[in-house]
DNA sequence: GTCTATAACGTGATAGAC
DNA sequence: GTCTATCACGTTATAGAC
């Protein structure tokens, strides 16, 4: 039936309308803060209607969570994970995928570090991403760069937490970084923009430095 | 009356005894999931106290939430504007300062950036230092560096969001960090630790990277 | 200053008409 | 499926006794 899938494009049905409002809110917002009003006015919906197809607040967060942890950590598996990429490909791969994907949803990074925060961890053991990271191509292929010396810092995580720290850190500060360069938004786009190229480059400065 | 001043130390009076537990839980919890019974149970006192010393929920957040954004960037302005240190000096003092100050709090960066989302960026126009950043003498040390040639990136902007992604990132990710690594709370210490000599080292070679 | 009791309000959820 | 009206509950804040 054609005719009914062009429609759910252009008119989405009422379930996929609050679900879409509700990940906007709870994105800006947090689960604490948001009410189950804000989440109907953004859907332009009736608010029993949020009952009727969700159940409760915390059942139709639960699924915007996962929906988002699992989209988020997907594309940082498949690119760790691929054998056919150097390490180095795979950084720029990651700057410059996570980059064009937090710009389009830049409340994403902030929004899942406060939920863990409030829920504790215990939500990453559903996802398989976090088991593996430490077995990943990734991991072997840097530690088989450190036993060549072209690494001189042996631990994975360390540069880990340096590629996201530059990746993400700038969008969990921006209003920090838009106050003090007094930037607006669009000029702090173009910053971004510019770190998809840098950021590989920093971090191979980095890999050789002592 | 030094007699007074010791009972002060070592037994907190009442109001003293609530904003402390108002910090540790605001911190923790944020603004909307926090309850004020959980701040009273918190200081062990009666949940009445704490409206008959601070009139309300948001006034006693508001107090908490500008001594902490004052002791936080109130370190970093001292840093930056100190004429008698170099630009390398600047970044070890900066990493090896603000990762003991957060070691002591971890829950501080998170809780900053998280309460700004909310409130939105207004609260920033309050503390002087976001002003003057730009002013600073690092600032003009940087841009002095880039003319002498001995930096490549002009933008001292992106320098500084390298340096707080790299001493940031990591406590505002650490429970991603700790499941990924099956990091316990005290090797997770010792990663930080071992940062305050590496991010400098780190930084240095990204001056120069190009 | 500190307590108990309670008021006043906001919010999540549902019943029941359409 | 969608709406209006309303309930049930938790939370902030205060009144008033001590």
């Amino acid at each position: 039936m054609p005719a009914k899938k062009l429609k759910q494009l252009s008119e989405p049905n009422t379930e996929a309308k609050i679900k879409a409002a509700a990940r906007i809110v709870f994105h800006k917002k947090g689960y604490a803060a948001t009410r189950t009003r804000d989440i109907a006015e953004e859907a332009k919906m009736n608010l029993a209607l949020l009952n009727y197809y969700f159940r409760s607040k915390e059942k139709l967060f639960e699924l915007v969570m996962m929906e988002t942890l699992g989209s988020f950590f997907m594309a940082m598996g498949m690119v760790f994970n691929d054998a056919s990429t150097s390490l180095e490909k795979k950084i720029e791969l990651v700057a410059e995928k996570y980059i064009d994907l937090i710009t389009a949803e830049p409340e994403i990074p902030l929004f899942i570090m406060s939920e863990i925060r409030s829920e504790g961890a215990a939500i990453l053991e559903k996802l398989p991403f976090m088991h593996m990271v430490m077995q990943s191509t990734f991991v072997s292929q840097y530690k088989h760069a450190v036993k060549a010396g072209k690494i001189t810092e042996p631990n994975p995580l360390q540069f880990l937490m340096n590629m996201l720290g530059l990746i993400v850190f700038p969008f969990i500060g921006s209003p920090l970084i838009k106050k003090v360069g007094k930037l607006s938004d669009r000029q702090f786009d173009i910053l971004m923009k510019e770190r998809k190229k840098l950021i590989p480059v920093w971090m191979k400065a980095m890999l050789k430095a002592k």
